[in-house]
DNA sequence: AAGTGGTCTAGACCACGCA
DNA sequence: GCGTGGTCTAGACCACTTA
């Protein structure tokens, strides 16, 4: 029997169904939860517990007071590679991406300096030794009065101190070109990519909606010298970006 | 006041800081809802909808009727790029890790091959027009009896008809020289990463715990005359999974 | 048999934004 | 003021596993 599945998930996957079936295009509005309960014969908590299921599945969000909708997708593209040539690639598709849509919306960025103990996985990366301090460059970047994405980058204190890379401001020509005017030029770096759910930090600093993983996508750069001088920490909200990579076969195998 | 944050987050907060702080490591119990409601004088649902942050959050996992317990968290490297050079990489890495982990477990894959109408972003990757068929082969990795992660290659079924493409079997040499022997070598790989909450499909298929999300890795290949032949689309449980990738500045370049 | 989490009922009061 | 979702109470019955 199908109806041994519990009612409040019949109720989300009735509901499911229209949405990814397109009678629920993105945008639309779903039943409020009274009118569920009315229409299952059931009680509205039990509506409730339906409509949480879509909820944190991402699907709809709930626009209190006007009730809950389809939630619309629109992610931004996401190159890491490109970081290597230009200063500021993304941000161009950034604002690139603001300026079509014409909607007023203003893409900018705030970028904070700091002077910090490593956190244990970034010392690790870079490969110091107890008490040593690191210089944290953590830039934010906003479309409105809505933040995209995070970036912190660490660098060991004693790299990059008195140079252009702790003015908290954007540096034009990149600040990994700075690194290499002070001799640590990167040559090679490390991708990792995780993907989990935000913390609650990350929840309020990017204002997310339930529903929302994250990609943690951590960059280390190396040195001629295979040496690591630079850890970078994207926090990449699942809704709001694409992440993509190109391969060469011949390049690889040269 | 603090106090204006609802009870149930307040628990949630409360448990969620005693498990990113240490006191509760990765397997230990947590109290269970009867306690807690009476820890903090309260009624089990309250209790419950606290819980249910957590587990949405993907920190804990019901074990009924065990109780809550804090999840571990054990993720396997994915490597997009060995992918090119080896013909099975990770499964490698994948068996080294069970072998490790000498539980007995075993690592193995299953295959199934079929010609289907493409879903509309693959027909859009290998551009193809309405109608033209495609070969798709299908496959799941195993550990034990958990699902690992699902591949499905596509590839238009006019280059692969009547080929080792479309054995239902292992084929030693990799799939990519097989369609290196039909003239269609793949050059250059465009891979897009995506991150989201798993579909109910997915999520019965791969047996993902709620607040898993999952990594959607699209890899299009292509061949020296620039044209698309294989769209591979792997899905990667959030908690099982790290990408990584390594890049070189000279090579890019060049 | 006891204890666990899973589900469900039938209410209640609240803050908020819109008409 | 009204309807929305957000929270909360005080119960209930269930399936399942372990002791």
């Amino acid at each position: 029997m199908a109806s041994r599945r519990p009612l409040y998930q019949r109720i989300a996957d009735r509901l499911r169904a229209d949405i990814t079936g397109g009678e629920l295009p993105p945008g639309s509005k779903l039943p409020s939860e009274a009118e569920l309960a009315a229409q299952w014969e059931t009680t509205r908590s039990t509506a409730v517990a339906g409509m949480r299921v879509l909820v944190n599945e991402g699907l709809i969000v709930a626009d209190r007071p006007r009730g809950y909708f389809v939630r619309r997708w629109e992610p931004m593209i996401y190159r890491p590679q490109r970081e290597f040539h230009a200063p500021e690639p993304d941000l161009d598709i950034f604002r690139q991406r603001v300026a079509e849509e014409g909607d007023g919306r203003q893409a900018g960025q705030s970028i904070e300096v700091s002077i910090a103990n490593p956190a244990p996985d970034v010392r690790d990366r870079l490969s110091l030794s107890e008490g040593q301090l690191v210089a944290v460059r953590r830039r934010t970047r906003t479309i409105g009065e809505e933040a995209y994405n995070i970036q912190d980058s660490h660098v060991p204190l004693n790299v990059v101190q008195g140079s252009d890379w702790m003015s908290p401001e954007d540096v034009a020509r990149g600040t990994n070109r700075v690194l290499g005017e002070l001799g640590y030029e990167i040559v090679k770096v490390l991708d990792e990519i995780a993907v989990r759910m935000p913390t609650p930090d990350e929840v309020t600093r990017l204002s997310l909606g339930p529903g929302t993983p994250v990609a943690e996508h951590v960059a280390t750069g190396y040195t001629m010298a295979g040496e690591p001088v630079q850890v970078t920490r994207n926090i990449l909200p699942g809704d709001r970006h694409v992440i993509i990579y190109e391969r060469n076969k011949r390049i690889e195998e040269g």
